[in-house]
DNA sequence: CTTATTTTATTCGCTTAGCTAAGCAAAGGT
DNA sequence: ACCTTTGCTTAGCTAAGCGAATAAAATAAG
């Protein structure tokens, strides 16, 4: 190849890519901040409301962490008066976890000011734009989680979907990220 | 999913665009792991390694964490036989850290897997197609990060291409991110 | 030159987040 | 009725982060 300017593309592509990431990152604390709570707490809870219940098992598996986790997470979101443990009837083992009122609240009134930000300028472009940034990302989601990857759209707050967005799929693979040993 | 009319390609972008954290998110633990440090502790490392030798206040800086945090994470990486201590000289409040040799090997000898996979895919593409997933990247991360924001190749670990390649610049400014309070 | 201020790193105590391993209780199978 | 699986919790550990309090050196004032 042409090591000299096909090189330059491959870089310039990373550092986009990069850019994207680092974007994304701070947003994360951002909106934590302005939440009250941590990121971590803040994504679970956005789990929880967003379908009105969900149980512990659910709630580990799509944030890739195992049980254990959840049960810790969940104790402080109880303790900040975020969330409610709510004991099935239909399975006496599983707990419902469900937003409070609070809760609630605070993931509708999140910010959430990169992603707003993000869809106010993406819905400002021309069709055809939206097409190919539609096309490229996917594209180059592809080329990065090669094999399929359960790609729930965790990153929507609010508003975006439905109600009861089913998000059955989840293949849940992945049993646990399986982070380094010590 | 309910592809059908709830989706638009507002939310297929935003979809994409969770996938692609997602991946980069896995990727960090991945590569963590294959060097027996955690995703942290690699970066610091990275860091160190780039440029031979850096204060703690400078790893601070780079990676938007207090100096507090900066010295436990220099204990387990001195701990680990990644990097060593030297008091500096010129001025004797200040600590150089330095890689030894086994923590410039773990460093340059990362597998770094999704760059790699990145960029073997990215190459194979046609001219055209990378010239368009550049543009649109670019054009996405600058709907995200809106403001100013030190784009330094940080995605950049092994570097798949030359050994020398600039990566210098970095204007390690970015006064500190100032991470969300506790 | 002496004193005050700022800078750099460390230590201490605490919180969050993550893990594994053990355990209990409810559902299911055979 | 007995195992086995499933769902959650507990307990104990590590890593990562913070702020506050030092200690020591380098600067700035005086």
């Amino acid at each position: 190849m042409f090591e000299g300017f096909l090189m330059d593309r491959t870089d310039t592509s990373l550092i986009a890519l990069r850019r994207i990431l680092r974007a994304t990152e701070l947003h994360g604390k951002e909106l934590a901040q302005a939440a009250g709570l941590t990121a971590v707490q803040f994504r679970a809870l956005q789990i929880v409301a967003e379908t009105g219940s969900a149980t512990a098992k659910a709630i580990a598996t799509r944030m890739g962490v195992t049980q254990a986790t959840v049960t810790a997470l969940i104790d402080r979101l109880v303790r900040q008066g975020m969330v409610e443990r709510q004991p099935s009837q239909t399975d006496r083992r599983q707990v419902n976890i469900v937003p409070t009122a609070a809760g609630q609240r605070t993931v509708e009134e999140a910010p959430d000011a990169l992603q707003q930000r993000y869809v106010r300028k993406f819905e400002a472009l021309a069709d055809w734009e939206q097409a190919q940034i539609v096309a490229t990302l996917e594209r180059v989601a592809a080329m990065l989680d090669a094999e399929e990857l359960d790609a729930s759209p965790v990153l929507a707050t609010g508003h975006i979907h439905g109600p009861d967005d089913g998000v059955a799929g989840h293949p849940a693979q992945r049993p646990g990220p399986k982070p380094v040993a010590g």
